[in-house]
DNA sequence: AGTATGCGATACCGAGCGGTATCCTGTGAC
DNA sequence: GTCACAGGATACCGCTCGGTATCGCATACT
């Protein structure tokens, strides 16, 4: 099954590393041998790649769902979105590790117009465009452009998992929420938690 | 020689991955065979552990005197600071592309007290306290605990160096400043740039 | 029932790697 | 000048892994 060879090798590569495991352990992990995971992806890469399509596409749904149906003045706003992605964050350690790993391969493969490099843009104008809704249906004007706020939302997103992994207790749940709520804070709005 | 070494595989390791290059590969990129390798480091892995050693003694006071020497509003500060940063990160590309592999290690690794754990809580512990000094010395408030303004700059520049390697041109270079500087803003202080 | 199709298992190959054992050579002590 | 030694080169081993060729078997179609 296509399915569970995905999922055991988001699994197998995410724990052991994609070098780290072999095309044996991920075909094992899912209850199959060699044979069925070159019958299917015809090579080892192209396991990978489609591996790559797959999760990007789930994590940019993710990214999606989670600015939308945000209610409130802005930084409430923004301190759910912030609680709402370190809860994914956290529950999901795999993925980031998975996804660090990918983004490497990505970088050095050096082809520009991965499917890594097309799926971040998207993620990235899309997070940019809620934002900027966001902003004018509270009234509020942002600080930074709405792109910029997007991309530090997304380094947040991953440089808040990096040091997740390293300690759990270390990174406060609401943190992430916090910061994000200073960041759009109205100049003169003294209102502090 | 064993800087040559050091440097080469810092090198390698980065473009290649720790797995994709061979020891063969690191010693010859210092001009050298596997045997220098092997008399001075004993195993791969003893290279990597020097590796991480050297790598990150130097990465620690490069933070350091990042958060050193700096004068003005706690808000010119934070520029400043984001600047410094930005412009290390910038340069030096490699140098995360390793870090985020050693990282990964260690995390897989999952044994307590490795190096990499070691030296991040100092940075951090450091940063902390400069970051805690400055506000004192700039009579400003923290809207955050310094601790976890720390982590944020440390997750801020992992995550923008990640963005920065994937697409240099779609991180401004001052935009870490200008977080950085909007994090510090006092409620009230309506300067804007 | 017979047959075609395709998924997955099995056995095998070649290459590249980490690691080791041994040899070579330049350098310093006396 | 001789000797000892350490840093490094060379040759080699064994193992693991990606990849391939082939086979077996279940399902579906006629």
């Amino acid at each position: 099954m296509r399915r569970a060879l995905l999922d055991a090798a988001a699994h197998e590569f995410a724990r052991r590393g994609i070098d780290g495991a072999s095309v044996d352990d991920v075909a094992a992990a899912a209850g199959f041998t060699k044979g069925a995971v070159y019958s299917h992806f015809g090579s080892k890469d192209g396991l990978v790649d489609a591996l790559v399509e797959d999760r990007t596409t789930a994590y940019l749904e993710a990214g999606l769902t989670a600015v939308d149906g945000l209610e409130g003045a802005l930084d409430v706003r923004a301190r759910a979105l912030g609680d709402r992605l370190s809860a994914v964050g956290t529950e999901q350690g795999d993925w980031h590790l998975l996804f660090f790993e990918l983004w490497q391969r990505a970088v050095r493969a050096a082809e520009p117009g991965g499917v890594l490099g097309r799926q971040r843009d998207a993620l990235r104008a899309a997070v940019a465009d809620a934002i900027s809704e966001h902003a004018e249906s509270a009234g509020a004007t942002l600080p930074l452009p709405a792109a910029d706020l997007a991309l530090v939302v997304m380094a947040l997103t991953n440089g808040l998992a990096v040091e997740r992994l390293v300690g759990p207790d270390d990174v406060a749940p609401d943190l992430m929420g916090r910061v994000l709520a200073l960041l759009v804070q109205q100049p003169g709005d003294a209102s502090r938690s």
